[in-house]
DNA sequence: AGCACGCCGACT
DNA sequence: GTCGGCGTGCTC
């Protein structure tokens, strides 16, 4: 050590606040790891932190850094982690690739450090032999998969269709990598995470089997993130979105199930795609992913399909048959004119038919509750949540109207606060109205739903699939968690109401959206039967949309919709960012907006990047908890051109009472 | 994001 | 007179 004169050493550190990249620069007498978490002055008080690069000597350092009267670091954080290498390499890949703050973003991530923290359930998986024979098929695709060599890092497709038997097929991928004594990440959706598909996995791996969810605790997280950091045995981690940042060592395999899902996504801080974040992992383990989909997103199927050497298909059910589409025109029932409504004779009578022949049936509901909204039929008043302007949807059971953007909620009135007129009208409908709709012309059976509203933990999820399988339930009606995963054995009928919001829902991907529902949903009918059939109630009967999902050809599908993608500009033809303005000046947004809007386009103009600016434009929900929102959308050929806007727009643009928030590869366009 | 500074309204 | 409202500005 050279003690002589005041030759500080300095570092820089990844800062928990949100300016910039998040990266300041202190000096350090002790000796530091990178990778650690400390304490850092920042200003007139104290921030996380976590080290980056260390020992620099003064001429390592920026001109910017040279600046200040860098200040000295404080201690470590008491009972934290320590990360990796290939931890830091992660969180900086998504600072980024997502404009974002380096120092943020881990402790976005981070669990919450905590003393004493509970034991987390870990099951010790049995090591049973499997005990079902492979179909052909699958014999097929493992053995492809095998031909390849090397357990380096490449990205894999496994698109099967419903009842293929995917499972199996990583199943055995999975032991593989366990049987040699490494680890694998399995991601999955939430809603795919049942308590049957955790015993599944649990019975055949000989290793540690763990789960990360929303019902496990910060305190069994922090246990979970400790356990893996002090432990490299073989572990099987199975886990929603945010499990992507777990410290799996060893990491043999990467696997995302439901690789479309809109689940991988998050929207609050950072925007990141957690299956893009995987494959980044993966990419850093240098090891093996596997992206799994009945229905792929499309940017992956046009990335991989007739394209990749490891693109592997499932075509056949292993036991069933694909149900009949029949479409059904629901502009013959109107609405508050039939008891029925909104179902539809023909579904009526199907559904008597499925009961006849003692079947069990599942009725799709795009929306929850009783009605939409509720409308004063003298004045017109609308009932509306005051935080965010939208319509107040309508519970009868509770009895309550409930915003489905905010926690606010009221008694339903009897009134009109406007004009005093006692008729209120209920427009739209939800799964409680179609429950009573079944309840009062089949009252000899028993209708049950499945919703947010109603499943509200691992035990009422239990219980209600317990139920229907008993035959204690005939029809289940249901929004987007029941389309997942479920296997039931005596339901050949499925009826989907609703899908026409979803079609016209105005986003670029709304077909493609709507095309996964439909498939995932008709995935719950005929299983096990050769004889089973999906109805679909529409306004639009006639449509192409339709024409295309009943031939069954999901190529077909792709390949028109590419088309479309193709000739509209939209991904997977291009990459899309797009920027969010908040603030509680709806001027000072606007002004903003549109000054960054002309900077980009000047940006992009001066170094050819050819980045088209759209907007700026208020956002869906403009006004928010007193705060306005606008937004502007980018639209690039690459990435590469995106990103270095985007540098320059994070290097340049300085705000001071407007947030601004970048969504790369934004989910939802509007 | 915090946290302090700073300049205007209404309270013991 | 001072307590406290939240606009503005800065953080290695």
């Amino acid at each position: 050590m050279s003690a002589l004169f005041n030759s500080s050493q300095y570092c820089e550190v990844a800062v928990n606040f949100p300016v910039g990249n998040g990266i300041l620069t202190y000096a350090h007498e002790r000796s530091l790891e990178v990778g650690e978490l400390i304490e850092v002055p920042l200003g007139r008080r104290k921030a996380k932190g976590c080290v980056l690069k260390t020992n620099l000597s003064h001429e390592d350092l920026s001109e910017e850094a040279k600046k200040f009267e860098l200040k000295n670091i404080g201690d470590k954080i008491p009972e934290s982690l320590q990360l990796s290498q290939k931890e830091v390499q992660l969180y900086q890949w998504m600072a980024s690739f997502y404009h974002y703050s380096l120092g943020q973003l881990i402790f976005d991530c981070l669990p919450k450090f905590l003393k004493r923290p509970r034991k987390a359930e870990i099951i010790q998986g049995a090591g049973a032999a499997i005990p079902f024979e492979y179909t052909s098929e699958q014999i097929s695709v493992l053995s492809k998969m095998n031909e390849i060599s090397g357990n380096n890092f490449r990205k894999e497709y496994l698109h099967g269709v419903t009842g293929s038997g995917k499972t199996a097929i990583y199943l055995n991928r999975i032991k593989e990598v366990i049987d040699r004594g490494e680890s694998v990440l399995f991601l999955l959706p939430e809603i795919n995470l049942t308590p049957q598909f955790i015993k599944t996995f649990s019975e055949y791996l000989n290793c540690e089997v763990l789960s990360y969810h929303s019902g496990v605790n910060a305190s069994q997280k922090f246990h979970i993130w400790k356990k893996l950091k002090e432990d490299g045995g073989p572990m099987f981690v199975m886990g929603v979105r945010s499990s992507v940042f777990l410290p799996v060592e060893n990491l043999g395999l990467v696997i995302v199930d439901e690789e479309h899902d809109s689940s991988f996504k998050q929207s609050d801080r950072c925007p990141y795609n957690g299956r893009d974040v995987a494959i980044k992992k993966a990419q850093i383990s240098n090891c093996p992913i596997i992206l799994g989909s009945a229905t792929p997103s499309l940017e992956n199927y046009f990335e991989f399909h007739e394209k990749s050497d490891y693109y592997f298909r499932l075509k056949n059910r292993i036991s069933g048959a694909f149900p009949e589409i029949e479409i059904v025109d629901s502009k013959s029932v109107a609405p508050n004119e039939s008891p029925s409504w909104p179902l539809t004779v023909e579904a009526l009578n199907q559904i008597r038919e499925a009961f006849e022949k003692g079947e069990q049936v599942i009725v799709f509901v795009s929306r929850l509750g009783y009605a939409n909204f509720i409308q004063c039929s003298g004045c017109g008043y609308k009932f509306t949540d005051p935080e965010t302007d939208t319509n107040l949807r309508y519970f009868k059971r509770r009895h309550i109207l409930r915003s489905s953007h905010s926690e606010f909620q009221m008694p339903v009135p009897d009134i009109c606060p406007e004009c005093g007129n006692m008729n209120l009208m209920q427009l739209g409908y939800g799964t409680e109205k179609v429950q009573e709709v079944l309840q009062s012309i089949f009252s000899d059976k028993s209708i049950g739903r499945f919703d947010r509203d109603e499943i509200k933990n691992f035990s009422d999820l239990n219980q209600t699939l317990d139920e229907f399988e008993q035959g204690e339930l005939d029809v289940l009606v249901g929004t987007q968690m029941l389309s997942k995963g479920h296997n039931f054995k005596r339901v050949n009928l499925v009826v989907v109401l609703g899908i026409d919001h979803q079609l016209n829902f105005p986003d670029f991907r709304s077909v493609e959206r709507a095309y996964q529902l439909l498939v995932q949903v008709s995935g719950r009918a005929g299983r096990y039967s050769p004889n089973s059939k999906v109805l679909i109630q529409t306004m639009n009967p006639e449509s192409s949309f339709f024409e295309t999902f009943k031939t069954n050809d999901i190529d077909l599908f792709f390949n028109q919709e590419l088309m479309v993608r193709e000739m509209t500009g939209f991904p997977p033809y291009s990459k899309l960012a797009t920027i969010f303005f908040t603030g509680r000046n709806r001027n000072q947004v606007a002004d903003l907006s549109i000054k960054v809007k002309d900077f980009l386009s000047a940006v992009s103009q001066r170094n050819g990047l050819e980045i088209e600016v759209m907007g700026p434009a208020p956002v869906g929900i403009e006004k928010r908890a007193n705060q306005f929102t606008w937004n502007i959308i980018c639209r690039a050929q690459s990435y590469q051109s995106l990103y270095l806007a985007l540098k320059k727009f994070d290097e340049t643009v300085v705000n001071n009472n407007i947030s601004i928030k970048i969504d790369l590869n934004p989910y939802f366009y509007c």
